[in-house]
RNA sequence: GUGAACGUAGCUCAGUUGGCAGAGCACUGGGUUGUGGCCCCAGCGGUCGCGGGUUCGAGUCCCGUCGUUCACCCCA
């Protein structure tokens, strides 16, 4: 036990028990993928270094702290996929996707990695779902993104979501707001954390994160983002609220949301959820006009967003969400004596060629053993076999519902399980 | 990276001022020569995270270390 080895830190082991919860999640979200017109793409668990030092921005916390990043036998840099959307525009690029009819709809459901102190919602690997629109700077297409990212939500039973909603400028206006901020920060650099110091040199928006007091007095009364924006930016701004508004859905202007990622331009968005903690963001995303042609491309704009499927998970377990019951075998198999072992495991066989879902034991359980076994694997019947089956040819079947016990040959015992086959899987489908 | 709490059976947890390692659940068998769920009985299962120290004696006290959890930070 001492040098037991255990799964590192920050990852987990997604048990049977809890595969049918997040595979519901899964199916349903890639429901509502598919219906708003985006298709799936996957992409490789690891990248070329520089995709992400490019694509996120070497100033983030992500490059900067978070990647996991080695050195391949051929004296590459790779690094495991920290987020989604630069893996997906570089599949973009590398495809040609630009001479297909645009705009290209993408969604995708992987993992990501980063190297984060674990906490409640937060591991060094989790999954996430995302879309990925490029090709069109419509604002609809904005207001379409976040609107599907909340169907999800609702379509999951999810309560006590909020939507936040800002604009962070593009490389026209954002220039010069960064200036005016930064300026502004410099001129109160002593009443600053440490730590604000540093981002009003590397990144100054990111200073509305804060939660230091000082920090936070001062920003009150620093530049605002909004005062800044450029007529264009404006008015995609206000087309994006229209049509949030079109698809009746509420949201809270905050204009310090920053995201920790530099692509993003115009749109940001953030999904928060009361009931999860301290990592209360369940998935956000926004505008990326630039990433494209940063990482090589052409110039391309898009529109994305991440969310989180443990953060799901967890805060449809703390609205009591159920997942579906998993799946039962149909036929228990029982043997009663050892001279019917042979004769119960041609029978699975059997049942299993004809499309039935059939069990056994393979333990040696005393006859009571097994049955005890049937009645938990939630099987509909026990087809038990003992010496005097044998010798008669028949088998004794027990409704494992109702107790009752009929004995049939192998045609009418087949024909029953397959009927009751049926009905199980019209119940699930249902 | 920083801080706090917690590490005892597969799981959830008791364990008094330091004095024989416990319970429930789960698992296996029996109670019924060949029959599940409920009940009763029995069995299986532990280097008390790991390493040092104090002590006649440490699961218990001290130090270190690793891990988990929560929070900061950041993000999904």
């Amino acid at each position: 036990m001492a040098d037991l080895l255990t799964a590192p830190k920050g990852t987990y082991d997604i048990l049977p028990e809890q595969q049918p919860l997040r595979r519901w999640v899964i199916a349903i979200a890639e429901d509502v993928f598919t219906r708003y017109g985006y298709r799936r793409i996957d992409t490789p668990m690891f990248e070329d270094t520089r995709l992400f030092l490019r694509g996120i921005g070497e100033a983030t916390d992500i490059v900067r702290k978070e990647m996991y990043t080695f050195t391949d036998l051929g004296g590459r840099s790779i690094t495991l996929r920290p987020e989604g959307t630069a893996p997906v525009a570089r599949a973009y690029v590398e495809h040609g996707m630009h001479t297909l009819p645009q705009p290209v709809k993408l969604y995708y459901h992987s993992p990501m990695f980063r190297y984060e102190s674990p906490q409640a919602g937060r591991y060094r690997q989790h999954y996430q779902l995302g879309v990925e629109a490029f090709g069109s700077s419509a604002p609809e297409l904005d207001a379409e993104v976040i609107g599907l990212l909340a169907t999800l939500y609702r379509e999951l039973g999810l309560r006590q979501v909020e939507l936040r909603l800002n604009s962070m400028g593009c490389k026209e206006c954002r220039p010069g707001y960064s200036k005016a901020l930064r300026s502004y920060l410099s001129q109160n650099f002593d009443g600053l954390c440490a730590e604000c110091r540093e981002r009003t040199r590397l990144n100054p928006l990111r200073t509305f994160d804060c939660k230091v007091e000082g920090c936070r007095g001062l920003l009150a009364d620093a530049p605002r983002l909004p005062d800044y924006l450029c007529a264009p930016c404006r008015g995609h701004h206000e087309r994006v609220k229209a049509c949030l508004e079109l698809q009746e859905l509420q949201y809270v202007d905050d204009h310090t949301l920053v995201r920790g990622l530099d692509y993003y331009t115009r749109t940001t968005f953030e999904f928060q959820c009361s009931l999860l903690g301290a990592q209360s963001g369940i998935g956000g995303g926004g505008r990326y006009d630039d990433l494209v042609a940063t990482i090589g491309g052409p110039p391309v704009p898009g529109v994305g967003f991440g969310t989180g499927v443990e953060r799901i998970l967890l805060a449809l377990e703390r609205s009591g969400v159920q997942g579906p019951r998993p799946a039962s075998p149909v036929v228990y198999l029982v043997a009663l004596a050892e001279s019917a072992r042979s004769a119960v495991f041609r029978l699975a066989h059997e049942l299993r060629q004809a499309g039935i879902c059939a069990d056994l034991d393979y333990v040696e359980r005393s006859p009571k053993g097994q049955m005890k076994q049937a009645g938990r694997s939630g099987a509909r019947y026990a087809f038990i076999l003992g010496e005097e089956e044998l010798a008669t040819g028949v088998l004794t079947v027990r409704d494992l519902t109702t107790g009752e016990e009929q004995r049939l040959d192998a045609a009418a015992a087949g024909k029953l399980a397959r009927a009751a086959a049926r009905q199980a899987s019209t119940a699930f489908t249902e």
